[in-house]
DNA sequence: TGTTTTTTGTTCTCCTTTTGTTCCATTTTA
DNA sequence: TAAAATGGAACAAAAGGAGAACAAAAAACA
């Protein structure tokens, strides 16, 4: 994930910042790595920025923060802290595979008011075939498990066992249609054998 | 993040407001900042305010305080863990009120991940003004206190004082614009001294 | 109670220092 | 030798200090 240097360079950020409070200035950073220019501090602090580890406010002297990180859970079943319910990262969905082959890690943690009973997971979407209704490219999505779906929720649907997506669903007697929410894309009818919903859209979350 | 400067005044008051009791006044903080004037507390003092360090009634003395910080957050670093943070929920965006006025008693929890250092809350989007970024109706979001903001970013907006709305800002020489993102909406272009950002966007979250 | 004095906070201009950003030439590395 | 990393300088912006004049609040006084 990080190359050498910027985790050197980010556990020196974080250091400094739980030492003394205050996120160091490029100068201090500079001396710290042994460069002879700030320049490629910059690009170190921006290469952390975009892999997610910091933030950081443009033109602002020492405001670098560390984003706070997720303890690595492996667990299934939502695991309930006090008031937290921590849930797996399954993986990315549109990603042309059936969910259970990407399992991960991962966990995420979420609100307890987006969740009920039963079981659930989060996915990152990927695409933006459901841009009209709001969900974007780089989104979690939270999905609670279940195999069929009230008609017009929007779902994890399953289709010829190997391409998963999401997308609104209709049922037409024998058929269903999954619906997405962005004229660019098409609806698509299928056979209800073809179709398995794998879970039901419940909450969604994005950071900037 | 704080500066070395800011960070030991910081510290100073609030070690004098657990101490006595009484926050200290501008002389005494000039005292020990070791300075000739005090126009230079009262400017570390607005950065501590604006970074939502502290919070302060204007034209009283002796009237500064620290802002509470989440339990799980400790001043200067999050720490991570798996613990959601409760923020308070403090109206809904768009109801052409300043927010300081619709402070409610309602708090939603909200994963860590998604906040940094200093003071959050959250909103209820009304409207659908910023459909085009994947902000719908009903959708809360979380805004980082803050007044000022990148080129660029989406802010809440306080426009003469009394309308509140979420939009992207940007920043022409000394008129800002605010921009909605939905075809339907336009543009709007205020001289800067009528439009102040109360806080920027950082995460969204949604309930099906 | 109303008026003056004192304390305290605010604002402004001018200035220096610190810090972050950018771009391009150069060196190093694979 | 192409790609990656570094250096260096110029620049831009933010942070902060001095000093004075001013405004508001609190305290003292009559």
């Amino acid at each position: 994930m990080l190359t050498p240097k910027q985790h050197k360079l980010f556990q020196f950020i974080e250091k400094t910042l739980t030492e003394k409070g205050v996120s160091p200035s490029f100068e201090e950073m500079k001396a710290y790595m042994g460069l002879k220019s700030k320049s490629g501090i910059h690009r170190l602090v921006s290469s952390l920025e975009s892999k997610g580890f910091i933030r950081h406010l443009p033109n602002q002297a020492r405001a670098l923060e560390i984003v706070p990180r997720q303890n690595n859970i492996a667990a299934f079943y939502p695991i309930a802290n006090d008031d937290s319910v921590s849930i797996p990262l399954v993986g990315k969905i549109a990603a042309g595979y059936p969910i259970e082959a990407v399992r991960t890690q991962d966990t995420v943690s979420v609100p307890p008011q987006m969740m009920g009973m039963g079981e659930h997971y989060a996915l990152t979407v990927e695409g933006d075939s459901m841009q009209g209704v709001g969900i974007m490219d780089g989104d979690t999505v939270i999905i609670k498990r279940a195999d069929r779906a009230p008609d017009g929720t929007i779902v994890v649907a399953l289709v010829d066992g190997f391409e998963v997506t999401l997308k609104r669903l209709h049922t037409r007697g024998h058929s269903v249609a999954l619906e997405p929410a962005n004229p660019a894309y098409q609806t698509r009818i299928f056979s209800a054998d073809r179709v398995e919903v794998q879970g039901i859209l419940v909450g969604l979350m994005r950071q900037y």
